[in-house]
DNA sequence: TTGTAGGCGTTATCAT
DNA sequence: ATGATAACGCCTACAA
């Protein structure tokens, strides 16, 4: 059995008020130290631990926020393995705040979770994770005058929203290739479970420029696919002398064929991949990568969230940069 | 301002009791079938919404459970990234729990956390990520008696614990290279975030037998470093002719290292790697894979705490099997 | 078939 | 310097 402030009160014989008032350091004319001190000792003594539902029904605020994610049934979606939801836990614990996890069936049922979970109680504010989103979405979002920020590329001007900024890190990636003397620049890219996918071939279209040929653009899925492709690219005469590529396993892929196709990076090839993941660990030195924080993401979302919760007005969509780095033999990490 | 049950009664002219207990659908006596369809059209246009904080202090239950993992600052642990977190969290939903995320700075914190957070009403039970664990922390967990389940390699007889089967899937690991006609198996394993670094070391040591040489066995992190290493028993004159590899960065390494040495798997060598992640997408067809459901230790992690919830003895360790798969070109997954 | 009252553990506003 | 008391929204005896 839990122990109350009013068995606190009895013990020490006082009554409850003070005990609430010297647990939580109030001050409203000055307790007598005595007084004080035999409270807090029965308090530790006893074992004492406020009653969180309590203080939240009392105060109408539950210190809870809820990270919001679907789980589509259609598509095999990698769902909560973002590093992001560990960006927005660390950032919440700071202030004192709870994380609930909720998991939507379809994202046109996000908001209405989202609602119901603000009205009952349960949270004061939502983070969610758009994998992708309507404009639909967006508006029904910005009516329901709740604190929340999507995780994404939501484009809505008055939606607070933080992801990566696509543009720059895509544009940074062909200029970078083109300085290392490249002109035909391939993509691959996922279409499976790309959060960014539309954003990122627009850009590299863009970046490449209006003479480059897209057919080196191919959507596919996983590295074996992604290595057929790409061998026959390469058996080509005009075929490309650098890929962007768009995650992990089709960097993986790319790679893979270089190497079967007898090319090498850094000499007659080069390869650059974005990744939100462990590319140190898993990449063959030499691969270049736009390097997406994902920690950064979610702690940064939590952080405008708190800050809405605070009565502050939410700052709209937040871009964040993705440096290039270069594998190499000697960057290790898990 | 929340629609409560008071409102509601005030409008429909009746008392608040009845308003409960129409909406929760309780009998004692039969109400009217005009007054319940008054109530219950009053509750929807008006938006009803039961206050989640106010059920639970009456109920002495949060319907809340807390998924408690920790952060080593001293090393660089990839938190949050398992699958198992969407498994408890689906299987959670089922019963209409919801799920907290929780991150204790060390593990000597998580058994304080979790009573506290308990203790606070907070949440009715805990599912305790341990990375590793010392014997004095499964004993401190066992004798706080709260419902507790543990994810990981938990040796603790009367301590509800969910993982895989670690020597049955090495064992089959080891004896299905044998069969292909291998007696000199080596051991690529990654000491650094290894839930189950002790466990498989010791079976793939029974497992090869006394006769193979323990030089076989490397501990390194990341595809390069495992590359350098591989590649120089590679170049032994009785080296090894197949590998175990424990997690994807070990493997991609030990490809790499066996494409340089000029060896195809599945004629001259045997790649087997442990994966709980995306080995379709990742991996050279050919190669064996132990393959961890993470999923399915997070949802059987989910159930039996629910059972516990419900008044049933926690089963103690409960093992699952690991199948045996081979990658191929034509597996393919995002 | 329905209503009243008490209490879950707090915090906040009075009063003394 | 300290105590009563009234909410917060809900559930559950018990009473009518």
């Amino acid at each position: 059995m839990a122990v109350t402030q009013a068995e606190i009160a009895k013990v020490v014989g006082v009554s409850q008020t003070i005990v609430s008032d010297v647990i939580h350091g109030r001050v409203r004319g000055r307790v007598r130290p005595e007084t004080r001190q035999r409270i807090l000792a029965a308090a530790r003594q006893m074992g004492y631990r406020p009653n969180a539902l309590a203080q939240a029904l009392r105060l109408r605020q539950s210190r809870q926020i809820v990270y919001l994610s679907v789980h589509d049934e259609s598509r095999e979606f990698p769902i909560l393995r973002e590093a992001d939801l560990a960006g927005v836990a660390k950032a919440l614990r700071i202030d004192g705040y709870r994380l609930l996890i909720e998991i939507a069936n379809d994202a046109e049922r996000e908001v209405t979770v989202l609602t119901e979970m603000i009205g009952s109680g349960i949270c004061d504010g939502g983070i969610l994770r758009a994998y992708r989103g309507s404009d639909q979405l967006w508006e029904e979002l910005s009516e329901i005058r709740e604190p929340v920020v999507v995780i994404g590329q939501c484009p809505h001007p008055t939606l607070t929203s933080v992801a990566h900024d696509v543009p720059a890190f895509m544009t940074q990636a062909v200029e970078h290739l083109k300085g290392l003397g490249h002109d035909r620049i391939g993509l691959v890219i996922d279409p499976v479970y790309d959060v960014y996918h539309r954003l990122l071939l627009e850009t590299w279209r863009k970046a490449t420029g209006e003479g480059d040929p897209a057919r080196w653009q191919v959507e596919r899925t996983g590295r074996n696919e992604v290595m057929r492709v790409v061998k026959d690219w390469l058996a080509e005469p005009d075929g490309p002398t650098a890929i962007v590529s768009v995650n992990d396993a089709c960097t993986l892929g790319t790679a893979a064929a270089l190497r079967s196709a007898g090319r090498t990076l850094g000499r007659d090839f080069d390869l650059h991949g974005i990744s939100g993941g462990d590319y140190n660990g898993i990449h063959e030195p030499g691969t270049w990568i736009s390097a997406l924080d994902m920690d950064a993401v979610g702690s940064r979302a939590a952080r405008e969230l708190l800050a809405m919760l605070d009565g502050k007005p939410g700052p709209g969509p937040v871009r964040l940069p993705a440096p290039l780095v270069q594998i190499t033999y000697d960057t290790l990490s898990t």
